[in-house]
DNA sequence: AATAAGGTTTAGCTTTGCCTAAAATAAAAG
DNA sequence: CTTTTATTTTAGGCAAAGCTAAACCTTATT
């Protein structure tokens, strides 16, 4: 596995962000990358010379097999050093992504390598999200959203989307963290908010909320 | 302070490892950094704009105090990573220097502290140099050359000169590691190496080995 | 003091990566 | 089936960083 830029190792993680192994558009990525149009061009354009990507002008941008292989190692070190900020750091869940941004791009196997064994060869990243492993096989999707389930059921929060900064800070305000237990009491046909209920109390979760917070019967 | 590039950074750790303070010429610079002349002449005139350093032309270059506390804070990062390195993923000592090479370079005052602090605020490094505190104080460089000792003296190895990866072999070959206590046995008059003795037997060291460790007496 | 030698700087070229503005293409609307 | 609109690509610039070769200071030698 040669070695990548920065730049380039930050095109292929959004493009399988956008597409996975389909093809994107150039306005989304451009959207994606935080870059104008005419600079993405030029950089996919780099990333097809090395057989990173397929580009078909004016139709779309699409990883190879190699391009989605590096996506996911790339994935692995992201979601690893979140895990290490927040379980050894004790970093909270808002803070670490623009750091583990910046570490996910250290080069070396072996560091990743000890790096999981040392975080106790995790499955799950500390939003829930499933850290792929050194072969690219991924482990499960945890959970579905909350309001999927019906009124009545016992459920154990086991994932959260990243929704900014300002859907973290309410999760914070509202003590709610992965490993979490409820029990369903309501489901609202009005707006599909939710009410949970725990020993604590109960409380009301919007929509918006809900559409972010996976759990699973427990 | 505000952001700097890798390339940057790298130049004023160079800079500090030459010159500390004092003016370093071109050539010693583009040697330490792996560069042409005239790329370290354009180089150091950017960091003269940011006031990093004092660049006389024919002349030399010269960290500005500004350049020092900067130089110190990648200094300090880099032993801390070193340290994690070593005592959390269990690397060997000759590994860990590029690696740390690349983490020193990641942003976050907060990092750095809470990286501290998980080590439980080391004041050396794996190597038994010394990390700069938060403020850019340093703490003692210990110890004294082995062959600096008298015959019969106990002694505790406390530091060892990054002399390349052959003589970090060779400590591991010996098994020498900090903290390990010998007796000094003889110094040769001859070739000024030195017989050690443990409960383990006893063993000579060249002069070579000798004067890039370093010990206390003990 | 004049010149040769060595080190330093300038000049000019390359690549990465981003930008703006203009041209070209694809898709949608008439 | 043309025309308008939206997207994408080309063209040309700029900054960081590196390179080589040529010009230019310093210093050391004669």
């Amino acid at each position: 596995m040669k070695t990548h830029t920065e730049s380039e190792e930050n095109y292929i993680k959004a493009l399988y962000h956008l597409g996975g192994g389909r093809p994107v558009s150039n306005g989304d990525l451009a959207q994606r990358i935080g870059a104008k149009g005419s600079s993405v061009t030029q950089a996919v354009r780099r990333l097809g010379q090395k057989d990173l990507v397929i580009v078909v002008p004016y139709k779309g941008v699409q990883l190879t097999p190699q391009g989605i292989r590096l996506a996911k190692s790339i994935l692995r070190k992201h979601r690893l050093w979140e895990t290490f900020l927040v379980d050894k750091l004790g970093f909270g869940w808002e803070e670490v992504h623009p750091l583990a941004e910046q570490l996910e791009h250290i080069q070396s196997e072996e560091l990743v390598d000890r790096l999981f064994q040392f975080l106790g060869s995790p499955k799950h990243d500390p939003h829930g999200d499933p850290i792929p492993e050194r072969d690219g096989q991924m482990p499960p999707v945890l959970g579905q959203p909350i309001g999927a389930f019906t009124a009545g059921t016992e459920i154990r929060i086991v994932r959260v989307e990243d929704a900014g900064s300002e859907f973290f800070d309410q999760l914070d305000t509202m003590n709610i963290n992965l490993g979490n237990t409820y029990e369903i009491r309501a489901i609202s046909a009005f707006d599909s908010s939710v009410e949970l209920g725990s020993s604590a109390g109960t409380f009301w979760l919007s929509q918006n909320m809900c559409a972010n917070i996976y759990a699973v019967q427990s």
